[in-house]
DNA sequence: CAGTGGTCTAGACCACCAG
DNA sequence: TGGTGGTCTAGACCACTGA
């Protein structure tokens, strides 16, 4: 065959759903069936049908066969990337202002993302990323010291905390979730937007197995829009 | 073998990059020889590392090895819901409520996104959905009909225009985009907001092939958050 | 029970990359 | 040129489903 057979397949097969060969509901051929209709081994219609239950278009069961999923289930997939390569995707300078930088006892929403004691202090960071020096998001981050100390000596000035917890402890898990918010008084001077904008938020926790390393809300200028394609 | 064992050799490639065995750059040892370590085929080995670099963990490339990225990338996926599963599956009640629904000329960027003629019109539907009796989203949407004929028809007193589409036209491609909007004064009376509140606003655009079927605006209630783990 | 998908294997061929 | 990952194959065993 070509040697890119299972990707055929899946086309094939996905066309036979969207063409309406294959209604939704209902049953498709058996692996071994579709093996010797086109011509192929089961292991490669096995992997064309295994991608498609991933991107939720069929629904596969052992025992009770492939179906098509009656109401597709719809993955839509964004890449989180770092703030400066977001900036300089678009063509733009990078550059970030840091406003504060220190140790201060965490409010409690802080501390229970970051499993923090009572009375704990953490580091609490304030910065503006500037696209073509102009506010392009204003991150309000704290960082769990216990869990990477080595950011109090972290030259921020060069590189902001976002970038330089990445690249120090990469490999993370975490927690996000949008949402949209008024902009505060103090923000909205700080990202030079009228008072009262509405500005895409991103919430984020990340942490290494039970080291829970630091939370962050990062504010966008307003109009930025995060796209993909379903 | 356990019949599980790409999955367990997925968990274990990845434990030795979070535990920095692997560390970010560096080459992997070959499929062949992870096979030979964990004694199992290489077309195992393949199958695991083949899935860390769909996550973004790892690099592979022909002839090159496979290497742990510098940076990892990070995907962050969401399921994209009909509105009203939504609503349910957060325990609450849905309901709809039609605010109008007729023929008018499109706007350009309704005509632009549906690839209609300067002219034409399109079916403009304004829907509030309801959880447990109040507004959870307000949906703006344009329909081509010569996309979707039947929609003229469609009873949308019982089923939102939302799902009836999803229901008539399944297996769609589209656009997505996030962004924060500020409500404009009518859109906050209809959601029961005060004015100049921040919503989360999913702009949607969908075609089947080269039918441009409909385009949408949907704005979530203030404090609406679209969540997920990385 | 027969049929289904999930998985693993051993072997093979190829495209690609680096030295 | 030798080693790498991408892919396909044929065969096998198993867990699960539904009648």
């Amino acid at each position: 065959m070509s040697g890119m057979s299972h990707a055929v397949l899946r086309e094939s097969f996905k066309n036979r759903i969207v063409g309406g060969e294959w209604k939704p509901g209902a049953l498709i051929p058996a692996e071994e069936i579709l093996a010797s209709d086109y011509g192929c081994s089961r292991t490669t219609v096995n992997r064309a049908l295994q991608a498609l239950a991933e991107t939720g278009l069929i629904e596969r069961r052992r025992g009770a066969g492939t179906r098509v999923k009656l109401l597709p289930v719809r993955q839509a997939q964004f890449t989180i990337s770092v703030v400066r390569d977001d900036i300089e995707a678009a063509g733009a300078v990078y550059g970030h202002r840091i406003l504060l930088n220190k140790k201060a006892p965490a409010p409690a929403y802080v501390r229970k993302r970051l499993h923090l004691s009572e009375k704990a202090k953490a580091l609490h960071i304030l910065t503006v990323h500037l696209a073509d020096g102009r506010p392009h998001a204003y991150e309000d981050r704290w960082v769990n010291i216990a869990a990477a100390p080595a950011i109090l000596t972290a030259p921020l000035a060069e590189i902001s905390a976002n970038e330089w917890l990445v690249r120090e402890i990469p490999y993370t898990s975490g927690d996000i979730a949008f949402t949209a918010v008024q902009v505060t008084q103090d923000v909205a001077e700080m990202m030079e937007t009228p008072a009262g904008a509405a500005l895409l938020c991103v919430d984020r926790t990340t942490w290494l197995g039970k080291k829970y390393v630091t939370t962050m809300k990062l504010y966008y200028r307003p109009g930025y829009a995060l796209q993909t394609t379903l």
